[in-house]
DNA sequence: CATCAGCGTGAGAGCGCTCCCAGATTCAGG
DNA sequence: CCTGAATCTGGGAGCGCTCTCACGCTGATG
């Protein structure tokens, strides 16, 4: 036991209290404990010293009345158990990302996690209520046009999404990484290496991940002179079960030789699909996920996709929202991340070497 | 859009500013906003009327600086990332079941996330500086003999722990699972269809959970009469790493027949290991993981595994704590949920039926 | 020696709420 | 009609802090 390295407040004594202990008034003991200048060098030895010894903590209540500051940011993932669990990955390295920042800069975060799409207004409307609870917020995966966003600007709450916005383009802050070249270069990577039947299996179309994503996809193929064939594009949205079930019931009867699936869960399904039909990945069909999530070095073959700097976002989506806070900014900021495509063996890049 | 659902208190009112417009006193008005009697139904509705018109809240930290009471929790996770990650279905499940319980009794969570063990105690120190924050804590991963929970017991701060207890057996609440009898249970099936060099992959020996699974595999050979060979104990740490190098190195070479490994990614790591080996799982290693991560539905074969109740922990757990913050139970609780043997293909059950 | 800027300290007000108490009103029962 | 209990309402104190202001002190300057 190391109880010593731990400081604690058990007797909830008040500035009132240390300032009688230390023969001063409270003001000065408040200057102290903030750090404010104006204080003699043994008035502020004397007062610290009864501080350490007490384990004196200020009351955050006390303080934040005053000075309408909490030192504490709020997370908003409104998502549906669903997609959390099946995407498990995305949300706790966002989340990491975002503590790593509030730690060292000493903050505390505070997380509103849905549970169901249908109590999603309760949410929000909880958040409004108890916004003064919080100094800004960060929303991941809300569209830029919901009522929660218009609610927050009127109210001057700072704030910041990791999501591409569809609206406010300059006047809201985001982090988000650039999803349409991100696909656009793992298509490209197909068409390089030489397959020509290029399926893709989509997110949720109305989701701006989604929709950049299938855009890439688009792109790649247009830029290299070829047709695109609306019918190798399934709409997956997202899943595992989706991406299993388009592959099978959609895309194999149609001879693809590459699948470019917008997550690395659909890309799992694809390939389960694939070798159920007795075929082989990457030999018959190459396979190019999203997201690089851990499973991706874990599954056979191991699976090439688009790393997707999720740490990062938060970790940037934080520190730009307690700058914002602490008024080190003044105007919104727009960060796009980079993206990097891993090559692995569900590509088939070892078979068929890249064509210069 | 849907802005006229949403309630939002823009102007900053406060209990003077709706009294004076409502044509009552603070008292009152402070009477309906928290529902108590001795307001006559007249004056009731005359001031929820300019409470609605001016979506008014009250402020959190004027009423929390007289009651004492934040209506916000605590989870703390000290765990560095490398595990969260790997295991990066644990925790988002847990939390899920806490925000599940705070989301319908109106009280926020409040997460405490460590990013390196390093830094633990700097978490630890900070959560106790503002134990004022919250009105009570959930604790994941953390040792009952840690001094975190010296101080929260001497502090009176009501918690709950998701661990099973190494000491304070019955001092403190926790919810936790019978991994002993789990592990029991899995072993157990290896011998009943006529498994015989049943080898296991340990989790990390300095947790509970991991010391209790061994357990449980040591007392389900020695319960059947087999001999217990430590040659087949691996030390797997929990992680895909080591389970896919322990099983190369360490135990292919002793020719087991089944593995039981203590999580689902050891689990996986050493299917992989087996099969670069060139051999078949279940027919020639049956293995058995544990967790039941929803990858273990995706994997070929899919994997047969220990489901743990994990959000079924965080619900239990914010339940608890909820009822200890407002009175409702006085003594400390102690819950051990169920666990359930999934059986799937890399067990190998459909090759030699149970021996009855 | 008077003046004044700058440092160091303390007193008082007030943030927005709850809670206690006192007073007003209503109403049943003798 | 009076009494006392129950119901309703308002005023005042106070939770623990910050922030503004005033005041005393020091030392440099003209």
């Amino acid at each position: 036991m190391n109880s010593e390295r731990i400081r604690s407040n058990p007797k909830n004594l008040n500035l009132e209290d240390i300032a009688r202990k230390a023969g001063v008034s409270r003001s000065t003991v408040s200057r102290v404990i903030n750090n404010e200048p104006y204080v003699s060098q043994r008035t502020r030895e004397k007062v610290m010293a009864v501080v350490q010894q007490e384990n004196y903590a200020p009351n955050p209540a006390a303080r934040t009345l005053v000075t309408r500051r909490t030192r504490v940011i709020g997370v908003v993932i409104p998502t549906s158990i669903q997609l959390v669990f099946e995407d498990s990955a995305y949300f706790p390295a966002l989340l990491q990302g975002v503590v790593d920042v509030t730690n060292t800069r000493d903050y505390a975060t505070l997380l509103w996690w849905g549970n169901s799409e249908a109590d999603e207004q309760t949410l929000y409307n909880r958040i409004l209520q108890q916004n003064r609870l919080m100094d800004g917020l960060i929303l991941a995966s809300i569209r830029t046009d919901d009522a929660l966003i218009a609610h927050l600007m009127r109210m001057k709450v700072p704030f910041v999404t990791v999501e591409r916005p569809t609206t406010y383009h300059s006047e809201i802050s985001y982090v988000t990484v650039d999803n349409v070249e991100a696909a656009e270069n793992a298509v490209k990577h197909f068409i390089d290496i030489g397959r020509r039947r290029i399926a893709t299996i989509t997110g949720a179309l109305n989701n701006p991940d989604g929709q950049d994503r299938l855009l890439g996809y688009r792109l790649a193929l247009e830029k290299a002179g070829m047709p695109v064939d609306e019918a190798l594009i399934a709409d997956g949205q997202f899943r595992y079960q989706t991406g299993y079930e388009m592959t099978k019931g959609q895309l194999l009867p149609l001879n693809p030789d590459a699948i470019f699936a917008a997550s690395d869960v659909m890309a799992h399904g694809a390939i389960q699909a694939i070798h159920e039909a007795g075929l082989r990945v990457p030999e018959d069909i190459a396979v190019i996920g999203f997201d690089d999530l851990p499973t991706a070095m874990q599954s056979k073959p191991t699976l090439s996709t688009v790393h997707l700097p999720v740490h990062e976002r938060g970790f940037v989506a934080a520190s730009i929202l307690l700058d914002l806070i602490e008024g080190k900014t003044q105007e919104t900021r727009q960060v796009i991340l980079p993206t990097e495509l891993v090559i692995r063996e569900s590509c088939g890049t070892h078979l068929r070497p890249v064509s210069k």
